[in-house]
RNA sequence: GCCCGAGUGGCGGAAUUGGUAGACGCAACGGACUUAAAAUCCGUUGAGGGAAACCUCGUGCCGGUUCGAUUCCGGCCUCGGGUACCA
């Protein structure tokens, strides 16, 4: 037999059995335990990058790992498929969104079918289908009705020139990407999801994700952001308005020196019609940038209304200023300034020459100096009339029940997490199922109107959203009164998709019910895998949806993916793998130049799934030769004929220790892919039990035994990363079923017992030689050999060691 | 700016609960085979010193805790992810 390996033949041959055979469908089996993996589904973009391979691989592996551990798994695959990327396509190529998009998800499919994943193509879903968004649909008008869903007005990015809506990511220095005209603020009608009505299970359930990586879960206790403090309100002299502001801090609302309102903020627009100084402030923030990240960088700036707000409890009067960091779609957009004790606010205080009143002093009585930068730490009162004296803890109650006792004021706990605004003016996406009648006002689409269907032979020009200018799209009739309506032309953010497809894949043939009990055996997910870039949007989203379901009676649990692995990126030269870059690697041509085991045995081999992964054209190859050497040691073995089992009663001391190394091996191997998710160290640990095989040269009958039984094990125990050659050498290995079907290697304990071990001798800590002990010495015993080590005693240099440290099994610190 | 990570030989990485720093792989160098090359196989390989036994230094930087720190704590530096309309 020819024992070069030839991968293209070898997966040919793998990927028809399991065709052929169906291996991967899977229906509900109540008698076996199941596994549902989940890999996050792909935009459709064109190809598969290398990020995907390593996505995918990741998922596979721990497919295959569980399948052999006996378990009914389900691993589907899917296509994120509305999204910004097809509209810029549409706009290059001339070709619709949807003809782009199926032709990408064509392509990506027989991608993915070349790697061999095992997937149970029979659920694939794909979001741009109204089979599927049409539930997606009928659930936003069930929680329209219970009231968790509404609309309110709220900025876009547009560009006067272009006439079009832009993402944030198409804002560039405050410019269109395009045509670079200056951006500005469009305040339109748009829906909003109440995630904040869940704010707190989704903080409290955080604790529950025991199996999720500790970082993803401090980003979302962080993101969601609980805070305990007072809403309060200011008077306004001379209007019956008040300024409602929200407070962490009401121990310091002694200092507050003036409160600052967003541009936006009906006071601001009231005030700036016979104020040009202000008029013209308020036009210059309507063309800043609305990122987080550039409005906490840009520079702080403001202009002073003219109107003033009294304190609800001095009675003072404080300007009232316009300020361009304060958000109006962020609780009331008004904020109360203490620049004693806020950096922020001392920073506006000093260039606008506002007062920084100190009303917090250390509680040590140590000094403070204000010319330099705010106070920022609690301490106790000073000039806070009746309130002096007072801890901060103590100012937070006694002036929380003042002020509600005044009425002017209550306690409140808030959260940085907003409601989650839903609506896009854009095309590709699913259409939200709502209609505006000039009677009966808002009406959502009754079931049986749904889906409302996107049109998908469209002229998109990037001109704005083509459904906008058809008549025959958004001409309709009210469902309530039958009279002439219009239909909402926005549609849903691409995250509303991928926020219940993994619920879907439980029962994507159902036409009638958006889910059925079919969800109850498979959810939740037990192994999710994606990118750390999903950590908060998605992966929050997710769990709201889940509980959106939960409510409805369609999902009994909480939380949706009850394990999460996040992988890294993959880097090339040290930076990201980008087409901007020109770095990227076409897994296309890695799989026809070396095949799908060495693509998958490189990705996993050269580095720990959570870290970044530096690709290496010489690693590629170094993967191959494994290969290349392990399908030619197989079939060298059985060369001469299968060898009997062994008994391991009549081994002598090398086959001892081959059989040792390999009942190691299984265990250390079961551990990182079993528990840990590592699957580099699995994979070196396997090769050091090839090189070990290899070494052996022993041709006795017993000697070939224990070869055998070594490579069987590593067969197995490759093959859920390298499912093709693994497929092919268990079949020379003498197997009739399927290596899929086979059940994963377990530890002979009796085999892992050592009659000696070695242990490290230290001085001081540092190294200064070996010992080799009996296993079951004793720790006097062991102490009396170490100290009369040559080297040992040398550098105890006669001294009487003064503390002898003895960690069993591992090593002796003699302390002088 | 804020939140969350990461930083170890020439390179990717290992060291799982505070216990031998550098497993495994790549590259390089030396050798075998070959007319030659490729492929394959064998060996060496953190830096410095030493004939050797061994010794000193070494995990981004500074400091601390400990018998012992890549690992824990405090303070920095650099790089990366997220920052609500990229997905």
């Amino acid at each position: 037999m020819d024992s070069r390996y030839y991968p293209d033949k070898v997966e040919q041959s793998a990927q028809a059995y399991w065709q052929e055979h169906k291996s991967f469908a899977v229906t509900e089996d109540p008698d076996k335990e199941k596994f549902y993996c989940l890999s996050m589904f792909p935009y459709p973009s064109g190809r598969l990058h290398m990020g995907h391979v390593r996505n995918y691989t990741i998922g596979d592996v721990i497919s295959r790992y569980q399948r052999m551990q006996g378990k009914n798994v389900l691993q589907p695959m899917g296509w994120d498929a509305f999204g910004m990327p097809a509209e810029n396509a549409a706009i290059e190529n001339k070709v619709p969104p949807a003809s782009w998009t199926y032709g990408n998800i064509d392509y990506m499919r027989a991608q993915l079918k070349r790697l061999g994943f095992a997937y149970d193509w029979d659920r694939e879903v794909a979001t741009c289908r109204p089979e599927y968004y049409r539930w997606e649909q009928w659930l936003f008008t069930r929680l329209y009705e219970k009231g968790l869903v509404y609309k309110k007005t709220a900025p876009v990015n547009w560009c006067p020139r272009d006439e079009t809506v832009l993402a944030n990511e198409q804002v560039e220095d405050g410019c269109c990407w395009r045509c670079g005209t200056e951006v500005v603020h469009r305040q339109i009608p748009q829906w909003f999801m109440k995630i904040t009505d869940y704010a707190d299970e989704l903080l409290a359930d955080l604790e529950k994700l025991q199996a999720w990586p500790e970082r993803v879960t401090a980003m979302q206790r962080n993101w969601i952001g609980r805070s305990e403090g007072v809403e309060l309100s200011f008077a306004v002299a001379g209007s019956d308005e008040r300024l409602k502001v929200f407070t962490t801090r009401p121990d310091t609302l002694m200092g507050v020196s003036y409160v600052a309102v967003a541009p936006e903020h009906p006071l601001a627009q009231q005030a700036c019609k016979d104020n040009p100084e202000l008029k013209a402030f308020i036009e210059e923030c309507g063309h800043m940038e609305t990122s987080e990240a550039a409005m906490e960088t840009m520079e702080k700036k403001g202009v002073d209304t003219g109107l003033k707000a009294i304190h609800p409890i001095t009675g003072q009067q404080v300007p009232v200023f316009s300020a361009n960091f304060v958000l109006m779609g962020y609780g009331e957009g008004a904020v109360m300034a203490v620049p004693a004790h806020d950096q922020r606010d001392w920073e506006f205080a000093g260039k606008y020459g506002l007062p920084i009143t100190q009303v917090i002093a250390p509680a040590d009585g140590s000094e403070i100096d204000l010319s330099a930068c705010a106070y920022t730490e609690k301490g106790v009162l000073v000039d806070s009339g009746a309130f002096t004296g007072l801890t901060s803890a103590q100012a937070f109650d006694a002036i929380a029940d003042y002020l509600e006792q005044k009425g002017c004021g209550n306690r409140r706990v808030n959260y940085r997490l907003r409601d989650w605004g839903v609506s896009r003016q854009r095309y590709w996406g699913a259409p939200i199922p709502m209609i505006d009648c000039p009677s009966c006002g808002t009406v959502p689409v009754p079931d049986d109107q749904l889906p409302v269907v996107l049109p998908e032979d469209v002229d998109f020009d990037g001109s704005g959203s083509p459904i906008k200018r058809m008549p025959e799209f958004y001409e309709t009739t009210c469902p309530k009164c039958g009279g002439d309506a219009r239909r909402e032309t926005d549609t849903f953010d691409t995250f509303m998709e991928s926020s219940w497809y993994f619920a879907r894949y439980t029962c994507p043939d159902n036409d009638q019910a958006m889910l059925d009990e079919r969800a109850f055996y498979w959810m939740p997910v037990d192994q999710y895998i994606g990118g750390i870039e999903h950590a908060i949007l998605h992966l929050l989203y997710a769990r709201f949806y889940n509980r959106l379901l939960r409510d409805e009676g369609l999902i009994k649990d909480n939380e949706p993916f009850t394990a999460l692995l996040t992988q890294g990126m993959v880097l090339k030269d040290g930076t990201k793998m980008s087409k901007s870059k020109g770095n990227t690697v076409d897994p296309a041509a890695l799989i026809k130049d070396h095949g799908a085991d060495t693509a998958r045995l490189f990705t996993m081999f050269a580095a720990p799934p959570e870290q970044s992964l530096e690709w290496s054209d010489e690693a590629v190859a170094g993967a191959n030769r494994f290969l290349r050497r392990l399908w030619k040691l197989v079939v060298e073995h059985i060369e001469t004929g299968l060898p009997e089992a062994v008994d391991a009663r009549v081994l002598n001391d090398d086959q001892k220790a081959l059989r040792r190394l390999l009942h190691h091996t299984i265990e250390k191997v079961s551990d990182d892919i079993g528990r840990r998710n590592i699957f580099n160290t699995a994979i070196a640990a396997v090769m050091e039990l090839i090189n070990a095989v290899i070494k052996s040269v022993d041709s006795s009958d017993v000697g070939r035994g224990v070869r055998h039984e070594a490579l069987e094990a590593a067969v197995l125990m490759l093959a859920p990363i390298v499912p093709h050659i693994t497929h092919e050498l268990w079949q020379l290995l003498g197997h009739e079923g399927p290596i899929i079907d086979a059940t994963w290697p377990s530890v002979d304990q009796a085999a892992l017992k050592q009659d000696t071990i070695k242990l490290v001798l230290q001085v001081n800590g540092k190294k200064r030689g070996e010992l080799s002990v009996p296993a079951d010495a004793d720790k006097s015993a062991i102490e009396v050999l170490a100290v009369e080590d040559e080297n040992v005693a040398r550098h105890l240099q006669g001294k009487t060691p003064r503390k002898i440290i003895v960690v069993p099994g591992r090593l002796v610190n003699i302390v002088v």
